[in-house]
DNA sequence: GCCGTTTTCGGCCCGACTGTTTTCAGTCG
C-alpha cells in the first residue's frame, strides 16, 4: 500500500463517519491522520517498520494501529463495516458543491439515492419534489453542480490557473471603489495545484464591488453574492471552469483579512488555538480580546504574527509543517532574484522550439549569468535526440555562440536518459566532452521502488552527471510519481557532489516541495530548472521558486543560485 | 480520535451566504 492509498482510506472513513452523523472532532482526527500520511516525503511503511508511526502529528495510539493493520492486510475493519452501512457511492455525491454529508445522508435514507447517476434521475423525473430542506432553487443548484462535477477535473496545475488569476486580479483593481486587490489561497501559498482562485480586495462599498465582480464578462455562473463576498465560476479554457471568490475588506481589517484567507487552514487553526491561549481570538477582521473586546492588531500580517510572538512566516511556508516553531525567520529563503542561470533546456537540435541563438537570447533579457543547453540523448527518439554524430557537431554549434556571447557564459551539455539498468545513454569519453550534464529517466518508470532507487543511484555514481533532472518523472494529474527513495537518493547525491533538480515546469514541478525538503535536509544541493522548450517557459521559474520555498530552501541550498565560476567549480570537484 | 505552559479528562477555530424549516441548519473556506 502506498503513502496514497493509506491517506484515500482515512478520508474516506472520515467521509463515510461524518454520512453517519458521527462527532466532528472524531472525524476531523481521521481527516488530520490521511493528511499527515499524503503529504509525506518517504514511505509510510518504513516508519511502521521502525514502530514510529506514533510520533507523527496527530498519529495516536488507535490510528497507529489501524495503519499499521492496513499495510499488513491491506484491509480495515472499521472501513469495511461503514461501507457496509451505507454505499460507497455516496462518497462520489459529496464532490457536488453544496452538497455535505447531512443532504447527502437525507437523499439516501428518504429517497434511497445512492450515486449521481440516482441523483440525475431522480431530479429529472420530479421524485424531489416536497422533500424536506430541497426547495427549487436547492433542486436546480444541484442539477448544476453535476454538471459542474462533470467538466472539473479536481485541483488545477497552479501554471494553468495563473494567467487567469492574475487578469481577474488586474480586473478587480479597475473596479470603482477598489483601493487594494491581492492574491490569496493556495495559489499565494505556491502550490502545485489550486482547488479555486482567491482574492482579496479593500473597499468601502463591498455590495457594490462584489455586484460589479460577478458581471465581470469571464464569468460563467454566480454562486454567491453578498455585501463583503462573491463566489463565481470562471472558464480557464477547454470546457474547463475554476471557482472564483472575492473579499471585500475595510483596510483596517486587511492584514487579518489576508492573513485568514491565505491560509493553509491547518496553518490558521494552530494560529487560532495560540490565539485562544492568550484569551484573544482571531478571525479575518481582527485579533482582538475574546468576547468582543479591543482589537489587538488588525492592519498588516506582520503585526498579527507578531502579537502572538512570531515572525511574519511567508505564504509559502503556512503549511503547518513545523513553521509555526520558528523561533527566528529563515535568513537567506530563497528568492526568484537569487537565481543567475538555467542548466536544462532544449533546442531545435532535439524537440525544442528555438535556436541556440534564440535561447541564449531569451535566458539574457531575464538577466541571467550562463546557460547550459542540454538537447536530448540518442534513446530519446521520439524527442529527437542525438546520435554521437550528430551531438558532437552540435557541441561545435553551441561553443560558436558560446564565443559570441558577452556578458553570459554560454555552456553545452546534454541531457542523457538513464538506461534501465542504470547506465547512461552517451559513452564516457563523450559525456567527458560536454561542460555539464543532466541525466533523467524517460522510461520504464513502472518498476518497483528498489529498481527505480538504485537505477537512479547508478547515475548519480557517473563522475560526469551533474543533475539528475525530474526525479519521479511524474506529470501533475497525468501521471503518478515513479516511486524512489527518496532519503538513499538524496544521501548518495549528496556524497558524490550531484545536484537534484527542482523541474519548474508547472507540469511537473519535480521534486516536489517535501521531496526537496527532505533531500536538503540530507545535505543534497537543489538547481532550479524551467527544463525550457520554448522561450516562454523561462517565465514558469517562478514556480520552480515557490515550491523550493515550500522545501524551506534558503538560497545557499539551490546550485544555480551561485555564479557561473563556483558552477564550474561544482562540476571540475566530481570529474576525475 | 488526539492531546497537554488549564496534562490523562475535557476540550477541540471562526464567520459568510443560502434557502427556506420565519430563526437557523447546512455548506464552505
Amino acid at each position: 500500500m502506498t503513502n496514497a492509498d493509506v491517506a484515500r482510506v482515512f478520508r474516506e472513513i472520515a467521509d463515510l463517519l461524518e454520512i453517519g452523523g458521527d462527532s466532528g472532532f472524531r472525524i476531523n482526527s481521521y481527516r488530520r491522520v490521511a493528511r499527515t500520511i499524503g503529504d509525506l516525503p518517504n514511505e509510510v511503511a518504513d516508519i511502521a517498520a521502525r514502530g514510529e508511526l506514533g510520533k507523527l502529528p496527530g498519529v495516536g495510539k488507535a490510528s497507529a494501529e489501524k495503519i499499521a493493520t492496513l499495510l499488513e492486510t491491506g484491509r480495515l475493519s472499521l472501513r469495511e463495516e461503514l461501507g457496509k452501512k451505507v454505499p460507497e457511492s455516496l462518497l462520489e455525491l459529496l464532490g457536488i458543491p453544496g452538497m455535505g454529508p447531512k443532504k447527502v445522508a437525507l437523499l439516501y435514507h428518504e429517497r434511497g439515492i445512492e450515486s449521481l447517476d440516482a441523483l440525475s434521475r431522480a431530479i429529472a423525473s420530479n421524485q424531489l419534489d416536497g422533500m424536506k430542506g430541497f426547495g427549487a432553487k436547492s433542486i436546480a443548484a444541484m442539477r448544476e453542480g453535476i454538471e459542474f462535477l462533470k467538466r472539473s477535473a479536481g485541483r488545477t496545475r497552479i501554471g494553468a490557473a495563473w494567467p487567469t488569476a492574475e487578469l481577474l486580479r488586474a480586473c478587480v483593481a479597475e473596479m470603482p471603489g477598489v483601493q487594494r486587490v491581492e492574491h490569496a489561497g493556495s495559489l499565494r501559498r505556491g502550490r502545485e495545484t489550486v482547488g479555486d482562485l482567491d482574492l482579496l480586495c479593500v473597499g468601502a462599498d463591498g455590495r457594490g464591488i462584489v455586484q460589479c465582480f460577478t458581471e465581470y464578462p469571464g464569468v460563467s455562473r454566480v454562486l454567491a453574492s453578498g455585501g463583503t463576498k462573491g463566489s463565481v465560476l470562471v472558464g480557464l479554457g477547454q470546457g474547463r471552469e475554476i471557482q472564483v471568490d472575492l473579499r471585500v475588506v475595510p483596510a483596517e481589517s486587511f492584514g487579518a483579512a489576508w492573513q485568514y484567507f491565505t491560509g493553509s487552514k491547518e496553518h490558521n487553526v494552530r494560529l487560532r488555538e495560540r490565539a485562544v491561549k492568550r484569551g484573544w481570538t482571531l478571525n479575518e477582521y481582527a485579533l482582538s480580546e475574546a468576547d468582543g473586546g479591543k482589537v489587538i492588531a488588525s492592519k498588516t500580517e506582520e503585526e498579527i504574527y507578531a502579537a502572538l510572538d512570531l515572525p511574519w512566516i511567508v505564504p509559502e511556508l503556512r503549511e503547518d509543517r513545523g513553521e509555526l516553531d520558528l523561533r527566528e525567520p529563515i535568513d537567506d529563503l530563497l528568492t526568484l532574484e537569487d537565481i543567475r542561470g538555467e542548466l536544462h533546456m532544449h533546442t531545435t537540435a532535439s524537440d525544442g522550439k528555438h535556436t541556440i541563438e534564440q535561447m541564449v537570447q531569451a535566458a539574457r533579457e531575464r538577466g541571467y549569468k550562463y546557460v547550459c543547453i542540454t538537447d536530448h540523448s540518442q534513446s530519446s527518439v521520439i524527442a529527437n535526440g542525438l546520435k554521437p554524430s550528430r551531438l558532437l557537431r552540435h557541441i561545435e554549434a553551441v561553443r560558436k555562440v558560446g564565443s559570441e556571447s558577452r556578458g553570459m557564459k554560454v555552456w553545452v551539455g546534454a541531457e542523457v536518459d538513464i538506461l534501465a539498468d542504470g547506465s547512461l545513454d552517451y559513452e564516457d569519453e563523450l559525456l567527458a566532452q560536454l561542460d555539464f550534464v543532466v541525466a533523467s529517466v524517460h522510461f520504464g518508470m513502472g518498476k518497483d521502488i528498489e529498481h527505480n532507487t538504485q537505477r537512479t543511484i547508478a547515475a548519480i555514481r557517473s563522475p560526469y552527471v551533474n543533475v539528475i533532472a525530474h526525479p519521479t518523472g511524474r506529470l501533475i494529474n497525468k501521471r503518478d510519481a515513479m516511486p524512489i527513495d527518496i532519503e538513499a537518493i538524496a544521501k548518495e547525491a549528496a556524497r558524490t557532489g550531484t545536484a537534484l533538480e527542482i523541474n519548474a515546469s508547472s507540469y511537473r514541478l519535480d521534486l516536489r516541495d517535501q521531496h526537496a525538503r527532505v533531500a536538503r535536509d540530507l545535505g543534497a544541493t537543489l538547481c532550479i530548472n524551467c527544463d525550457a522548450h520554448h522561450r516562454e517557459h523561462f517565465k514558469q521559474m517562478r514556480f520552480g521558486v515557490q515550491t523550493a520555498r515550500r522545501a524551506w530552501l534558503r538560497k545557499q541550498d539551490v546550485l544555480n543560485t551561485r555564479g557561473a565560476a563556483e558552477v564550474a567549480e561544482f562540476v571540475r570537484a566530481k570529474r576525475p
